[in-house]
DNA sequence: GTCGCCCTGTCGAACGTTAGATAGGGCTTG
DNA sequence: CAAGCCCTATCTAACGTTCGACAGGGCGAC
């Protein structure tokens, strides 16, 4: 029962600050979501900063290695970048949540330094991906896969915002759909 | 002078929530902005949930007019959904401020839902918009312009978000260029 | 072995600040 | 005078944060 405390905190965190953002964040809901008290989260965590910071890090980096097992799983290129979109309809089906990054973006300027350093990161974590895995497929030439790369998360993302909004998952599978129609997505 | 500070408190508003959300809205800094005493609000909007929503209202009014003299001033449909994009990137030229109606459905579960009505209402009167735009441009079908027009919306309110988490509005122009390249958008 | 010490994890209680909201009074305009 | 508008003053609730304390385990000194 050591640790868990601070893996369940950073768990619990990203769940409440994916639908409600690092604003909506609290240490009360979230010690009571986690079974403990607001003062013992700082235990963890000595400051909210460091929490939003520490979440998505965290987030980023499971994003990171569960695009590697992705791509390592996956027949081909081709079939990866068609299978990356059902990332981010996982955290609808979930609770309606949000890509915390999408979140924390409109959040950019309440959020602290250290907060939006590790958002960026996420972004590049996934334009980074899309764009290797471009190459891979033969989409997309070295010279100009990360523009297409950069449109591929931006239009994704927007599409899952759009998606919550309407509380309608159907919604955002059409727009995937017609993403893949136009060409900005592999059929 | 009479109506004019409800005006300016629906404008300030505006302002502010683009920036900070509806969360990030309060009535100190309001009515600081605006120039009178946070409890002078309260006899133009007697709740925060009523500003919200006249707040969202307003908006997408303005944003359907505007969309109606974009229209009426172009040439020719293709060139009025080239210029559409521009209005989202002129929200980024003046202050970094993010479409409400974006950082509202971030926002979503915590919004009254007379806020959410009018937020919902934003969207479908742009879908609306190009979908008629795409229909007399000949440019899709009736059958799936709605499909189209969603699209594009997702789309450009995606990378307005991305643009602004990055601070970097040449990076909204290589996002919409790319979506133009891709033929989500008119060339 | 056991005593004393420190470290870890958690807690209750309170801090100062700020949130939205209210009551009541005083201008100004017609 | 009456209505419209804005004010001062205040409230309750919630925020992030701090503090002192307590339980339990590990560990070296005696």
């Amino acid at each position: 029962m050591t640790t868990n405390s601070k893996e369940a905190i950073l768990a619990t965190a990203r769940r409440i600050a994916q639908a409600h953002g690092y604003g909506g964040l609290n240490y009360r809901d979230l010690a009571d979501q986690v079974g403990i008290k607001a003062a013992s989260i700082y235990h963890h965590f000595p400051s909210k900063a460091g929490l939003g910071a520490a979440v998505a890090r965290r987030y980023w980096e499971d994003t990171e290695s569960e695009l590697e097992t992705l791509l390592n799983e996956t027949a081909d290129p081709i079939s990866a970048l068609r299978e990356y979109p059902k990332i981010f309809r996982r955290s609808l089906e979930s609770e309606h949540r949000l890509c915390l990054c999408s979140f924390m973006s409109a959040e950019h300027d309440d959020l602290p330094d250290e907060v939006t350093a590790e958002v960026r990161t996420f972004a590049d974590v996934n334009i980074a991906w899309i764009s290797k895995v471009l190459v891979a497929a033969g989409a997309a030439s070295l010279d100009n896969s990360a523009a297409q790369a950069r449109a591929i998360f931006a239009a994704v993302a927007g599409a899952q915002l759009m998606a919550r909004s309407r509380s309608d998952i159907s919604l955002f599978d059409t727009l995937i759909e017609t993403y893949q129609a136009k060409g900005l997505l592999p059929a």
